[in-house]
DNA sequence: AAAGATGATATAACAGTGTTATGAGAAAAA
DNA sequence: TTTTTCTCATAACACTGTTATATCATCTTT
């Protein structure tokens, strides 16, 4: 961090502010290489000597620059979840409100089979001592706003809360998530009905269950 | 392994055999400690060098024993999953079949909770290179044949095969896991309604709808 | 029984990890 | 200019899994 000096400075051309300003960039773009080495050689391969090499620096500027490896971990988790936010905007929002959620929940998995690196530092805990912060916990939670807002949709207007909603949407994504994750351990290898197909008896299930309005207690 | 002889032996006190009983003896003693270890200092403490200094051995004897230390958490990954299937053989059988259906479920969330070392050895990576064998992860399947048998009761006898009684309890297996593992990764405290409910009202949803007879085309 | 082969095991090494103390060089302040 | 401050590469420390070496006891053979 850089300390504030004694002597003002009130110049239109800020030099500090544009330092910042590239540290930032520059921050960004390692995160940029670091997400590009997890998703092509997978976990292992993040070690900080080999980061630092990657992006032609020694280790120290990573550990002024993150603090030390759950820094930078929390970094990809959080590019994690934000990754999961985009997934689900892209999702087209057709047809019946309960389809739209079946959809959604289809595309997060989607996420987590192309990018089961990702999926594994934000849920599985390949980086054995690295334990998000409640902070960064609750921010990744923000990723399942639409999923809430579709659930939601579903019922009629005003009839359950945002809180209720938050709880069916929670789950939902529990559902899927064990899905995703007994697939992803290969507990779901067997000939017969595909893991997509048991995720979508499941759902429907479930979603059918919750919010069909002729189940719901007004 | 131990080399044949060419000398036939017939003895009644086999010696090689008593010898082998020790070994076996030994191992077990070996992963009773390791065992301990994990579940009183977690994954992280579960180094050659701590193991070895714990039952007062050199390293080279560990990897005499299990080849290195993916054998060794392979022991400790089928130790979890029979330490699932007691825990699901100690659940009482009474009441409806629907109900057992769901104590076997909390049983199966109660050892996650309390044994969440073990738990994620056998479903996080919290080893990051370790990946079970396909031979044992079909070992551990077993462990919920009690699950599988359970869901069979529900329905009119014969109503379905035992294939589709797996593809059921997989499902609710799915749910209770992802639920499991959201919980764990401290994604559901948040004041409101607790994790086991939620667990309920998703196991009700998943049962009813995929166990209830009116629901079932024959 | 003596000599040789075989097996078990402790020590120490190798390559890797996260992290940090050291020191050198550049930039900023005086 | 001199002095202070900051940046950062090198090298070290304490670990990790794994293995080569060497020692020692045991077993086999002569």
């Amino acid at each position: 961090m850089r300390k504030n000096t004694v002597i003002e400075k009130s110049g239109v051309t800020n030099y500090r502010a544009a330092q910042d300003l590239h540290q930032l960039e520059l921050r960004k773009g390692i995160l940029d290489d670091v997400s590009d080495l997890l998703m092509h050689e997978g976990t292992a391969a993040l070690s900080m000597r080999r980061i630092a090499q990657l992006v032609g620096c020694s280790t120290t500027v990573l550990y002024t620059m993150f603090g030390n490896k759950q820094g930078l971990i929390d970094e990809l988790y959080l590019r994690g979840f934000e990754m999961v936010r985009q997934t689900l905007e892209a999702v087209p929002r057709s047809g019946a409100p309960q389809n739209y959620i079946y959809a959604l929940c289809y595309a997060y998995r989607n996420f987590a089979l192309t990018h089961s690196t990702y999926y594994a530092i934000m849920f599985l805990k390949v980086m054995p001592e690295y334990t998000p912060s409640e902070a960064n916990r609750q921010l990744g939670q923000k990723s399942f706003q639409l999923l809430v807002d579709a659930v939601q949709d579903c019922v009629t207007p005003d009839s359950i809360t945002e809180d209720e909603a938050w709880e069916i949407a929670r789950i939902i994504w529990a559902t899927v998530h064990g899905h995703i994750g007994l697939e992803l351990a290969g507990h779901f290898d067997y000939p017969g009905v595909s893991s997509q197909q048991m995720l979508e008896r499941a759902l429907q299930a479930i979603v059918e269950q919750l919010l069909s309005t002729s189940n719901r207690v007004k």
